[in-house]
DNA sequence: TAGGTAAGTCTCAAAAAGAGACCAGCGCTA
DNA sequence: TAGCGCTGGTCTCTTTTTGAGACTTACCTA
């Protein structure tokens, strides 16, 4: 028992494979993760998993994003096949977001990783004090 | 069962709760997963947990990534208690990288997840075909 | 003595994100 | 009936982030 994990070295092989051959944007690793790892999207599938928000309450309820990047973050992940957008003929016409089977699957990893940060968010911090108390 | 995770309604309202407070900022949450979720840093943690690596072995294992994002994202991994960066006094001076127990403890979910991406990555790209395909 | 290696930093250009105005159609109210 | 707000966006402009690539210091090698 060293902390390694089995089976990783041979996903970084498919990394580095692609290195020479000029492939590395085919890693699937690469390709799915960077889908999801950014400023917003793990936000919003939290948010969906909960259950189906409209685009003004999920505006709400993340007041910080803005209309833009609700917009695109919303059409990528729809695009990746995590989200399903459904449009209402109300007037005016109102449009529900929710999370797919595929989008539900994903969401259980990543919650493992939420609680993990839950967890762990006193030593993240503690860290960065450490950090920025040295010069 | 209808898919929802427990204790998921739980830690939006922690979410929610900034919301009005204007402490949006301090969501534990968003914190953390903010400080991995980025192109590059879970790419690293990655290889990292692999293996120790030297800054110039990291940048041609990594070979698209610049040399300024990958002092940064080490930097930032460093800060926020991941990694440690361990200075040896050769000539030239040499830098070696690794997980620190912080570190080892987080690659555990991020692997989870990156396992499903390895596994589902087939209908991530299917989605994003049929997407394209529709006008 | 020229060139290579180490781990970066610095500068400038390009890409991405944020702020906020604007859009159309309808319902409500004054 | 004139205005207002609601819906889910798009458009433009500014600021921030990222990328590309030259430059650094000190040594080792050809």
């Amino acid at each position: 028992m060293d902390g390694r994990i089995v089976n990783l070295r041979s996903k970084l092989e498919i990394y580095k494979a692609g290195n020479g051959g000029a492939k590395l944007a085919d890693c699937p690793i690469r390709d799915v993760i960077q889908g999801i790892s950014n400023k917003w999207s793990s936000l919003l599938i939290m948010a969906l998993a909960e259950k189906p928000y409209r685009f003004g309450e999920l505006r709400r309820l993340v007041p910080d994003i803005s209309q833009r990047m609700l917009t695109q973050t919303l059409h990528d992940l729809q695009r990746d096949g995590y989200v399903h957008r459904q449009v209402f003929p109300t007037k005016p016409p109102s449009v529900e977001y929710s999370l797919t089977d595929l989008g539900r699957s994903m969401f259980g990893p990543l919650h493992q990783l939420m609680q993990w940060a839950e967890l762990n968010h006193g030593a993240v911090r503690e860290a960065r004090a450490v950090f920025d108390a040295e010069d």
